[in-house]
DNA sequence: CGGCATCCGTGACGATACTG
DNA sequence: CAGTATCGTCACGGATGCCG
């Protein structure tokens, strides 16, 4: 059990329960799909393995984080978000707004990986009734843009009407906010392949967020 | 310096800069005005003297605070919010929100602040073109509700056109999400002053959200 | 006094090794 | 694969002291 700032507040109060060091981070790789205790690790590089299974551990009193056997995979044990961790989602996005600006330069010892793209293309995209595939060098993804459902999660996606192709600096200057989608699609690198109505929306410029 | 996740990821960056414990309870406290290191620490029971000093520095370092000498009372050293700083109200607006389930009960451990009810009162209140003094039973603060700037500040306001008085259930009631703010006014133990459009909206009932 | 710096005990964290 | 055990280090919390 984490040290509790013991304040009358909503904010200590939320603080107490994901403030702890990574807990923040282990939400964002759950909201990408449910993941096995080893693919956290791998995805979370500089946690320890005690510190990773202790703050499991608080994140699921805390009602945010539910283990559970994944069904098909033979017994694959998961940790997935509950409805009080995917409620986490507007926390994540306002973080991912305000950390863009630092952003600027990857650093010789930052890791990557595809999926942390997801939420800053989520604060970017409109609101559209479609999943989009995104491939990066790392890896792929895809976002579901419903009003009802803003989410992403890792892999293609199955049922996607479009897919979008970024190569490194495309994707780079998107994630920081030096180029509107706008830009990037008029620039080559980047692919935009598809139908339906996101695509037409994408592809006619008529992005003004 | 804190140490960084080294992540090329925006919500790792923004951790990176306000993710240490008590930052982000730092930035609260100066959303509500400057303040002097001694009033930050009478309002942050349990932080200490050192680990304030640091904080307050690290933020310094990643654009938030800054220090500066309040014009007026001879050469008071005051912390205050920079641009980057006040940028943090939406991160602040959404801890609140998921953390507002988790205030059911003040425990006796719990220290309670008036201006600690201003963030969950903002995510309640309508955009308006109004200032709001806010009276509670532990002290005063105001609000300002326009689209542009939605913020608060400590103290009664010198320019409100309108003072909310609430007593301690009223207020518990409303920052906890168990009543909405109609609720409240049709009950006793709450008191609505003053005129505008602000108060004819407020009391005519009509609010959705 | 306000604004820290220092010292010290405890607990959290990070790396590695090890176990069911 | 999914953690637990161990250990060194560092951050935190509390008290006290210094210095303008």
């Amino acid at each position: 059990m984490p040290r509790s700032y013991d304040q009358y507040c909503a904010i200590a109060r939320a603080l107490d329960t994901v403030g702890d060091r990574w807990a923040l981070l282990i939400v964002r790789e759950l909201s990408a799909g449910p993941r096995r205790y080893t693919d956290l690790h791998a995805d979370l590089p500089g946690i320890s393995t005690d510190v990773l299974a202790t703050r499991l551990k608080d994140l699921e009193r805390g009602d945010v984080v539910t283990r559970r056997r994944l069904p098909g995979h033979g017994s694959a044990l998961a940790y997935e978000l509950t409805d009080r961790g995917r409620a986490l989602a507007p926390v994540l996005a306002a973080l991912a707004a305000w950390g863009t600006p630092l952003l600027a330069e990857p650093r010789a010892v930052d890791a990557v990986r595809a999926h942390w793209a997801a939420v800053p293309l989520l604060n970017l995209l409109p609101v559209a009734p479609a999943v989009l595939e995104v491939r990066l060098d790392e890896g792929a993804f895809h976002l579901r843009l419903d009003a009802a459902e803003r989410s992403f999660a890792d892999g293609p996606a199955p049922d996607a009407e479009a897919r979008l192709t970024l190569d490194p600096a495309s994707a780079r200057a998107l994630i920081t906010g030096t180029a509107t989608l706008a830009d990037v699609l008029r620039a080559p690198g980047s692919r935009l392949e598809g139908d339906g109505p996101l695509v037409e929306l994408l592809a006619g410029g008529a992005l003004v967020s």
